[in-house]
RNA sequence: GGGGAGGUAGCGAAGCGGUCAAACGCGGCAGACUGUAAAUCUGUUGCCCCACGGGCUACGAAGGUUCGAAUCCUUCCCUCCCCA
């Protein structure tokens, strides 16, 4: 096993097969890699990331990848049971979404060693004659090995002919590029092995096929979802995605620094028996954010979070609200959308989560607000911060 | 088409005439501890208010019976399962 192979392999899933990567690692050419993205615009978090981490380890050793964005396939969707076909993107909005993707995705790929396609460049050309060819290619027993495809006939829901021509037609943009090696996400296995199985009807060698797994999310139970809002997107503020990551579970940390980071298995080994986990998280999040904002934003966010969290200091950029009046500290919570209703604020005060410039604040108090000072007691000054619990915090104006 | 089960707070799930703003678990939030971690412990978790007190809505929807209903009756809506 050389080192390249281990490090192509680091944290895949599957590989099919380990002695055809092997082989076509040993002529030494360049591989042409390829992996297929929705053309639907797209919010790319840390989870995306573990596959196109994937892409530029081949970049790092020199192999050519090809970012190709399925507008064409878009148009029949990927069956995934109840999902409809969708109606077809417009040339412009498949161009301006390739546009956001590139902004997020060059973060972490080389743009000079990434060819970015359309499939609709070939796929359209196909014809229906082409088509047909295509499908001759494939039989329909080996298209309910699909889990879902079999369990849906089984079950005796509709499995619409269509939906079969979604593997097809990602199976012959393999053919198109000639590809060597396709990645996707372990639920991409079934549709990548097609293009695997396809390839020699067009009198070319398998592509390799390797799937990368989900990433779990921040609070390591479920995978990394915007909707279980336990993600860290890859356009965040920099000092936001270093307290989020420097927040996750130690366990948690050494399956991201497979995942995320472009250490080989063996640095991230001595990683582990060498540091901290502390110290190994702070590197991690600095390694991560160092990726997707340059090692200097790493550097003032870790900054940031020490002074927040070493010395108690308020964080440096916070929401500013002007306000006057005069308020019960619940009643300033709701007024600041800290707290969602005056009884939740109620509930916190009651609770001491509540703190005016560090000083907890009793539920029986008064802030008297203007004529551009605050007043809390015999104290008085013209701005104050306040905080709920350890997150949260705004900078209160006096107003006049 | 035939038969059965069920809809309760963010989720799961008790309760089946009063003591129910509704047990319990999860999740969430706050506090303690700490490496703002995890684990653990404690508290809390409908809404409003002059807030250790008072008030208003709530148990799929609408009606009804009762001094009193999440609990009983009627109609409607929805979900799930089995058989054909």
């Amino acid at each position: 096993m050389t080192d390249a192979f281990r490090y192509l392999t680091k944290g895949c899933v599957d590989v099919v097969t380990a002695s055809g990567l092997n082989t076509k690692l040993s002529r030494g050419a360049p591989l042409i890699v390829k992996v297929g993205f929705d053309p639907t615009a797209p919010d790319i978090h840390l989870g995306h990331t573990v596959l196109i981490r994937k892409m530029k380890h081949f970049q790092d050793l020199g192999h050519r990848v090809v970012f190709l964005i399925g507008d064409f396939t878009g148009m029949i969707g990927d069956p995934s049971g109840r999902s409809k076909t969708r109606p077809p993107l417009s040339r412009e909005e498949v161009e301006s979404n390739a546009e956001t993707y590139k902004r997020q995705v060059f973060k972490i790929l080389d743009p000079a060693r990434t060819e970015v396609r359309f499939n609709s460049e070939w796929l359209g050309a196909l014809g229906s004659e082409g088509f047909i060819r295509l499908a001759a290619t494939y039989n329909v027993a080996r298209m309910l090995e699909r889990r879902d495809f079999r369990q849906r006939y089984d079950a005796g829901q509709a499995v619409s002919i269509h939906e079969f021509l979604y593997p097809l037609a990602q199976a012959y943009d393999s053919v198109a590029l000639k590809a060597d090696v396709e990645l996707g996400g372990t639920d991409q296995l079934f549709n990548l092995n097609v293009g695997r199985d396809i390839m020699p009807a067009y009198d070319l060698e398998p592509q390799v096929v390797m799937t990368t797994p989900l990433l779990e999310g921040l609070d390591g139970v479920d995978k990394m979802s915007k909707s279980l809002g336990n993600y860290v997107g890859v356009t965040e503020a920099p000092a936001v995605m270093y307290s989020k990551l420097l927040s996750i579970s130690d366990d948690l940390m050494w399956s991201y620094y497979t995942l995320l980071t472009d250490l080989s298995p063996a640095e991230i080994e001595t990683e582990r028996a060498r540091r901290r986990p502390m110290e190994s998280k702070m590197a991690l999040a600095r390694r991560i954010v160092g990726d997707c904002h340059g090692a200097g934003s790493a550097g003032t966010a870790e900054e940031e979070w020490c002074r927040i969290h070493r010395q108690g200091a308020p964080p440096s950029e916070m929401e500013i609200v002007e306000l006057t009046g005069v308020f019960k500290p619940h009643q300033l919570l709701v007024r600041l959308g800290l707290a969602p209703s005056s009884t939740e604020g109620a509930r916190l005060v009651r609770q001491g989560g509540v703190r005016m410039d560090g000083v907890v604040l009793g539920p029986k108090e008064e802030i008297q607000i203007a004529d551009g000072l605050v007043r809390r007691g015999s104290f008085q000054r013209s701005e104050t911060i306040l905080s709920v619990g350890t997150k949260r915090y705004v900078r209160i104006q006096a107003g006049r």
